[in-house]
DNA sequence: GATTAGCACTCTCAGCCTGAGAGTGCTAAC
DNA sequence: GTTAGCACTCTCAGGCTGAGAGTGCTAATC
């Protein structure tokens, strides 16, 4: 519907909204970018995309401000996909190698990074196995009838839970268990293990439905938490410099399942999704645009990273910083898995 | 230096400031307060106060408020020391039973408990051994010259490393190794086990480094991060109403090692201590008052419960929620390890 | 027909003023 | 020692104003 010159015109409106904060109007478009077109067709022109919704004008003597629309059509059509620049890759990837590899420090140092990079609020969940196969159990007899069951998945994750037998059983009998039921199920998936045939003891029932209860609880509700990083940022942009505007957001982030529910939408495998405004379903987060992505290994193992900020956020440089830092995290867990 | 009757109106003056945040002026206090004097003589006493440091005055035609030392002085000798109503008191001890009787599970719980609490923010740091002592130790084979080397401390908490080994070993050795560790170390503390004369073999040598390492980083930097609860009640405070005064505490909070700096200086096993405004070290927290308290085992295993507000907090409610929340705690690592 | 200069119009915003209100300190009387 | 009375000071909300920014419309120009 919109001419290569209203295009342009919008694009310029954005870019210039998103670095200032402030409504926009023909003369400043004239003046700062070489359009050569007259504030007076830049007029006529915003006239129209605002018939179209593309841009508002927050009042009657105002610039012009992008509406949803306008960032929607920005972000699909408009915006240039530029890469991070080499040197900040460069920087980035070493800051990786420079902690020890473990996946827990990996999460933290990505949320760390992404938040700084975009100057918003950056959540790294745990990645989840998507069927969890078992590497390795383990049975530690603590006392009579309580013996810990430990747990390696495929994840490289550790599990453990202190589970009471019907019967008391010595650190012998219950190696011996643990290495019968290794042979019997190592990597199998829970409903693989269900399906098992192997002739069960009672306690070895016990042990293994104890077994896939904890497989399949990692699943469904993640124990571990998201790892938040930057939340301050949120109170210097100034669309939330009234604490009474900053709240909502501070509420959601502490709210666990509030936070689950922004971060679940993504179809496991879906590349990058950019859902802004009102576009969220949780009411709190119309003000906000989210930016996700999935990270890990396609159909094995799979996390979401991903930036939480104002609508007026920098788009280029946050969906460029999300993709890397998804691409990143997938290298390094597939490093660990591969 | 104060007569009984310069106290009583320091008393409402910090009571009545804190309730509602505005300085308050002399009729408010004789007609709000049953101390049968004219608002006159408060007058000349609030004169007296003022020179002695206990209040300012924003502005010469405003109300007074307190001053540090002001607070400092109610804490210390004029504010009831309350207990929480005993309602209340069953309604938490309610939620502690209710979830899993797990460390993590309770941490978390607390947090929250006691930011609804204050309304204000909360923090809970995981208990750590004083001295802590082997309880069991695993190797498990993950693949020829690496190993998981699992300890379980005292503490009931689960340590767990892949550490590489200079020699390829099966789960066999692994097992028979981890047996004889188990016999001599079970019930010690890394000095003790340092202490030790068992001849090692090479290997060996190398697994009991790992371990003591293990054992004795839990101790400097405790690699969990506290709880935090509560960060946007700090918003809803009208000192902090404009995010530029609330982004300084954000990112206290966002800087593990700043966080860590303002738990610390409670020396383990003292009771309750309360920090206002610019007695915090850290400059940032100059506008804060800070309520801790030790919970734990006397000598064994301690952690830091508290509180992160205003300097206009509401004392007595905070310092009762803190210490009935610090015995709870204690009570219940108690009964962990008990 | 598209573009543009000119212009009247609209709206915001910072700055200024003002009067009401709150609170004080001082003085003199009790 | 206490208190009533009073002049004084300061803040704050509300109203007003002029500058500034930006628009839409019209008519002239390319």
């Amino acid at each position: 519907m919109l001419t290569k010159r209203e295009e342009d015109i919008l694009k310029v409106i954005i870019g210039e909204y998103i670095a200032t904060a402030a409504p926009v109007g023909s003369e400043t478009i004239a003046r700062k970018y070489p359009l050569d077109i007259s504030p007076a067709t830049i007029r006529n022109e915003m006239a129209h995309l605002e018939g179209e919704g593309y841009i508002t004008q927050p009042h009657p003597s105002a610039g012009r401000i992008p509406s949803e629309k306008g960032y929607r059509h920005y972000v699909e059509t408009l915006m240039d996909n530029v890469e991070l620049p080499p040197s900040e890759q460069r920087l980035i990837r070493h800051q990786f190698y420079q902690v020890a590899s473990e996946l827990e420090q990996w999460l933290g140092l990505a949320a760390t990074i992404l938040s700084q990079l975009v100057r918003n609020i950056a959540m790294v969940t745990w990645p989840r196995a998507v069927k969890p196969r078992l590497k390795h159990l383990e049975l530690v007899s603590l006392r009579e009838f309580h013996a810990l069951l430990v747990l390696i998945l495929e994840e490289a994750r550790l599990r453990q839970q202190v589970i009471t037998l019907d019967k008391a059983m010595s650190q012998e009998e219950l190696s011996t268990m643990a290495r019968r039921l290794n042979t019997a199920f190592i990597g199998l998936t829970t409903s693989q293990i269900r399906g098992t045939t192997l002739a069960l003891s009672p306690v070895e029932e016990q042990v293994v439905a104890a077994l896939v209860r904890m497989m399949e609880t990692g699943e469904e509700r993640e124990g571990k938490e998201p790892y938040v990083s930057g939340l301050h940022y949120i109170l210097g942009q100034p669309e939330f410099a009234s604490a009474e505007k900053a709240l909502p957001i501070m509420e959601v982030f502490e709210q666990k399942n509030v936070l689950r529910s922004i971060l679940l939408p993504l179809p496991v495998g879906e590349g990058l999704r950019v859902v802004i405004g009102r576009e969220n379903r949780e009411e709190m987060m119309h003000h906000c645009t989210v930016v996700l992505s999935c990270y890990g290994l396609p159909g094995e193992i799979s996390g979401v990273i991903g930036v939480v900020g104002p609508i007026r956020m920098h788009y280029e440089r946050t969906v460029s910083a999300v993709r890397f830092l998804s691409t990143t995290m997938s290298e390094l867990v597939s490093g660990l898995y591969g």
